[in-house]
DNA sequence: TCTGGGGTCCTAGGACCC
DNA sequence: TCTGGGGTCCTAGGACCC
């Protein structure tokens, strides 16, 4: 068997942990530069708040019911991720981080010494003692039916946290009571394919034979199939570096001199650097794109994306900025209102390379060794203490805005909480 | 006025090879 | 009249996830 352990509204969640008073209280999180919802409590739900609707035009109902708003603060929730998922790894042996909020759990040969059903409960009530984070936790024979379990965890009380799939008669009583588009794997697109034929909930689609839903549908759709049908088939793997790294922001202001656009990509290109760094590989590629504002129909709309390859893949701050800046100078059109660039890098390799005979960076093995000291003075003293002069100071048009951000409390020690007594 | 960010996988089709 | 067949690699774009 096989558990989806997930934190309920993680980001609200979190940000109750730190404010103990908002306690049944409707909290909705924010997207960055404020924009859109991307987290809420029930209680924000129930006042009609969806997912994803921008903040302005939700105002209003936020203002005459009270509701708390905060900043998304994702360092925060990383932090608190990582305290949650440990108590996780301490329960069970084999363990997968699938998002900041979700992790599958391995229980096979858990079934022989525990009752499966109790022993998750005692983790959920760990976690809640030791963090303030509320988890549900769904048991199934495959993930795609663990997840529907874990929905039913969350939804109805009774369950007290966690809800089990473990016979067939409670597999179909599940998949005949669950919404079709809510389905893991099954997003939009295969939704409304799948009503246009004349199926609208999961148990009619598991019952549809497997020829025909192979028909119907590619790889992704017969994998849903087989693993609502109890045969596990999605990939156990961890996926142990990522295939590419991107920084991406929408300004807080639109730029349009190429400067302030420099700026903003020598900014991403450093960060995605770091992220580069701290799982030890190098890129073998740098793209940079640059867009306008795309909801402004009244300016004129320019999108554009440039990508370098590197000779050697590299990991090195100055020589990835150098490689994006130059892109930087191929993409820029004059006269353009910028409102978002961003930085992917890609061709991913793991360590670092040596110096080459012909290396066009001629003292590479010292760069690393620069690269590697600002990293640490950094872990040290704190993000982007030190930085390239190219990445401009606080406060600049294009920084991202975030008006009621909590504090940083885990991991920055100028922000720890403090506490008069 | 105000509209997020970071990922993965799959497939079709083009380019190229013999 | 009539223009092969089989394969690989790469990439853009679609679909999906949180």
């Amino acid at each position: 068997m096989i558990a989806l352990a997930d934190c309920n509204t993680f980001f609200a969640s979190v940000e109750k942990v730190f404010h103990p008073g908002l306690k049944g209280k409707p909290v909705c999180v924010l997207s960055s530069n404020d924009g859109n919802i991307v987290a809420l409590t029930t209680e924000a739900k129930a006042l009609g708040i969806k997912r994803g609707a921008p903040f302005f035009q939700v105002k209003d109902i936020i203002e005459k019911n009270h509701v708390a708003v905060f900043s998304g603060n994702i360092m925060l929730y990383a932090a608190m991720s990582k305290r949650v998922q440990s108590i996780m790894r301490q329960t069970v042996a084999r363990t997968e981080s699938y998002s900041i909020d979700e992790q599958f759990l391995y229980l096979d040969g858990y079934e022989e010494h525990y009752d499966l059903v109790e022993y998750m409960r005692g983790m959920v009530e760990k976690i809640r003692l030791w963090t303030d984070i509320p988890v549900s936790v769904g048991i199934a024979r495959t993930k795609t039916l663990a997840k529907v379990a874990s929905r039913f965890a969350k939804k109805y009380k009774g369950y007290r946290s966690v809800c089990i799939i473990d016979s067939e008669e409670k597999r179909r009583k599940a998949l005949s009571m669950f919404e079709l588009a809510d389905v893991w794997g099954i997003g939009h697109r295969t939704y409304e394919k799948l009503v246009s034929l004349g199926v609208t909930t999961p148990l009619q689609f598991a019952d549809k034979p497997g020829d025909w839903v192979q028909r119907h549908f590619h790889k992704p759709g017969y994998q849903t199939w087989l693993e609502l049908n109890g045969t596990p088939c999605i990939s156990t793997e961890e996926i142990l570096r990522r295939q590419s790294i991107s920084t991406s922001r929408s300004f807080g202001e639109m730029i349009s001199s190429k400067d302030q656009l420099k700026a903003s990509v020598a900014a991403f290109a450093s960060s995605c650097a770091n992220t580069l760094r701290s799982q030890g590989s190098s890129a073998g590629a740098v793209s940079v794109f640059a867009c306008s504002n795309r909801f402004r129909e009244d300016l004129e709309q320019y999108s554009n994306i440039g990508t370098a390859m590197l000779e050697i893949p590299s990991a090195d701050t100055l020589e990835l900025t150098e490689a994006a800046l130059k892109i930087v100078d191929d993409i820029y059109r004059p006269g353009i209102m910028y409102k978002k660039s961003g930085v992917i890098l890609s061709h991913i390799v793991s360590g670092t390379v040596q110096q080459l005979l012909f290396d066009p960076v001629p003292n590479r093995e010292e760069r690393v060794v620069l690269s590697e000291t600002i990293d640490s003075m950094n872990h040290k003293y704190g993000l982007k203490t030190v930085r390239l002069a190219i990445e401009g100071e606080k406060n600049e048009k294009w920084k991202v805005k975030s008006e009621h951000r909590t504090p940083n409390y885990l991991t920055e020690l100028s922000e720890i909480m403090t506490i008069k007594i």
